[in-house]
DNA sequence: GGAATTTGACCCTA
DNA sequence: TAGGGTCAAATTCC
């Protein structure tokens, strides 16, 4: 994981060299080519970080939920006893892990229960949407992180139903079993009524009436942009690793009317999302070097 | 007084 | 059978 992350600490301060270059295409390795290799290192990194813990957890008997209860006493013989105890509530493509400073979420809900958790400090509380009798299904589960007792693990099961709609983007961790290290921004559109899906933007041609192209570029990337950080800061998220921004349905289709290109194949997907940060940021100096040292 | 929260009891799963 | 998830009566809040 280390040597992953000082490889890509390494990739992106060429990138940042790069950019800041007013000769880039002079450089060896084109911009995109590096932005590939810093989501590679970024994947790889969470991979092994996710296997490390696995690993941990394994071992080490009296560890945090999340796996840790289930290893039980050494004394015991493998099977189907040691798994006694540690069900879980199995997680569904619905099902969306958010660690977050706040619990708030834009979300009416309402607390039905509250449990002391096997070796865990803090009791996990258990909510349900408001309109349940509505008919909506949503609900969730929040618990303090026993490292980290200012942050919230905030556990999502099924999609909202009713019209509630949560004000901001959330930074989710996992959405789904397939893809358990994805890091990914998804809106809220996308969140309620969509599964998740990586978009990328690329312009093809522009078809704009009055306004010139870097005006249109700039009015469909940079709203949303600026909208979507909006709703990060009046939440309370203020994630330190971004990889991928999740597009609603509703914001491709009007990308792709103004005239831009937009695929979700999955081998682009990565790059594009990190293009499109770097592109609307424009701090390249602090974002991607920062990334790998906060994990670091 | 209605809505939200608390909390002990019960249910379900592995 | 242990422990996580849910229910529902009691309590608190607005």
């Amino acid at each position: 994981m280390v040597v992953e992350l000082l490889k890509g600490r390494d990739k992106a301060t060429r990138l940042r060299a790069l950019l800041q270059d007013p000769r880039p295409h002079q450089h060896p390795v084109p911009a995109e080519q590096l932005a590939v290799e810093i989501f590679r290192s970024f994947s790889e990194s969470l991979s092994v970080l996710s296997s490390g813990v696995h690993v941990a957890s394994a071992q080490i008997p009296a560890v945090d939920s999340g796996g840790s209860s289930c290893s039980g006493d050494s004394k015991k013989k493998p099977g189907v006893k040691d798994r006694r105890g540690c069900y879980k509530r199995r997680r569904t493509a619905d099902t969306r892990v958010i660690v977050s400073s706040t619990m708030e979420d834009g979300c009416a809900w309402r607390k039905y229960g509250q449990k002391v958790i096997l070796n865990s400090e803090y009791p996990r509380c258990y909510y349900r949407c408001t309109h349940k009798y509505e008919g909506c299904k949503a609900t969730k589960q929040v618990q303090r992180i026993k490292e980290d007792p200012i942050t919230y693990q905030t556990t999502y099961f099924n999609k909202h139903t009713c019209k509630e709609t949560p004000r901001a983007p959330h930074l989710i961790i996992h959405s789904d079993p397939i893809e358990p290290n994805l890091i990914s921004f998804q809106a809220p559109e996308a969140q309620d009524h969509t599964p998740p899906m990586i978009h990328t933007v690329k312009q093809e041609s522009y078809k704009g009436d009055n306004l010139s192209e870097d005006q249109a570029k700039s009015s469909l990337l940079q709203d949303p942009w600026q909208d979507f950080m909006g709703g990060l800061e009046s939440s309370g998220y203020k994630p330190a690793v971004w990889t991928s921004m999740i597009m609603s349905s509703s914001y491709q289709e009007e990308v792709a009317s103004a005239g831009f290109h937009h695929s979700s194949d999955d081998q682009s997907a990565g790059l594009h999302g990190l293009d499109l940060e770097v592109d609307q940021l424009g701090d390249i100096d602090n974002i991607l070097p920062n990334c790998f040292d906060d994990l670091y």
